[in-house]
DNA sequence: ATCCGAATTGAAAAGGATTTTCAGTTAGAT
DNA sequence: ATCTAACTGAAAATCCTTTTCAATTCGGAT
């Protein structure tokens, strides 16, 4: 099993690659890294308020830029207007279960999409060099909590 | 073989729906049905204005909300900032591959995702409802381009 | 511990996409 | 031909994101 991703690992990646670990990165990781919900820049930017009211939005913007180059959070494809944003948990390729009810991410690596990418070469001539798939639905958790709702109006 | 979707198809369903149509939305429909690239509301007005100069992006904008409302165009999921449409060609279900060089889109019906679904569902207790799923890569034609060039250069 | 330079910051402004507002125009039923 | 609700373009407003810039700060060298 590999390791987990921790702040600490993040922010020897960050140091290694020559970047400073400024009090307003330290506490936008710690937001990001302590969350399984995906988030937009706001709502990143809301939640580090609460650690350090001095930091910007504008800070926080930079600072998921770097993240996003660096590889260590990946965005969230969604019909939202605005972008989401979530530790990448997992090493490799993956993608997500996202809880339309909680905001929830479940990562999962095996998409097995080889059979179907040569499926289509076979049929259209369509090289394929990447794909977004992302699954949309109700975590375990939020499936529990409305099953007790439908107890309680029974 | 179902019937292929045609511009007088697409008017007679939004007069069915009560919706007018303008010289505008004329405009705007010939662009989306002969067109097999996706596009944003800026590429589709340009397109649009050569046609009709009076058009205003804002009638677009209104015209393209309209026909994802009936169901006639798809929204492409791109790492874009704009968003970009396409004629729904496929009555039902389907993704699509898109041309990362000539933005050429593919459609394909048959995703096969349930098995992966419940796969996930078992191991995770995760229900899906739905799905984003898009590849990208590189069309036939433009791989023959490609190999064009390459011979000329050698 | 202090100093220094380059990196980083916040605030304001700019930029770009999309939506809303509103007064004037038009499709299409009568 | 008339009428009215739907539609339009232009301007303004709204969001989200990026750029600019002067002031601050991290962290290596001293």
């Amino acid at each position: 099993m590999s390791p987990s991703i921790t702040l600490e690992r993040i922010t020897a990646l960050l140091r290694q690659k020559g970047y400073k670990l400024t009090r307003q990165r330290r506490a936008v990781l710690q937001v990001i890294v302590t969350s399984h919900d995906h988030m937009t820049p706001s709502k990143i930017h809301e939640k580090v308020q609460k650690i350090d009211p001095s930091v910007g939005l504008v800070t926080v913007y930079r600072t998921l830029e770097i993240l996003t180059g660096a590889g260590l959070i990946c965005r969230v494809h969604t019909d939202r207007t605005s972008r989401s944003y979530l530790l990448r948990r997992p090493h490799g390729h993956h993608h997500h279960l996202i809880c339309s009810d909680c905001g929830r991410v479940v990562d999962f690596t095996d998409c097995n999409l080889h059979r179907l990418e040569k499926r289509l070469a076979a049929e259209t001539g369509f090289r394929t060099e990447d794909h977004i798939l992302e699954f949309f639905g109700c975590c375990s958790l939020c499936q529990e909590t409305a099953a007790t709702k439908e107890e309680d109006r029974a």
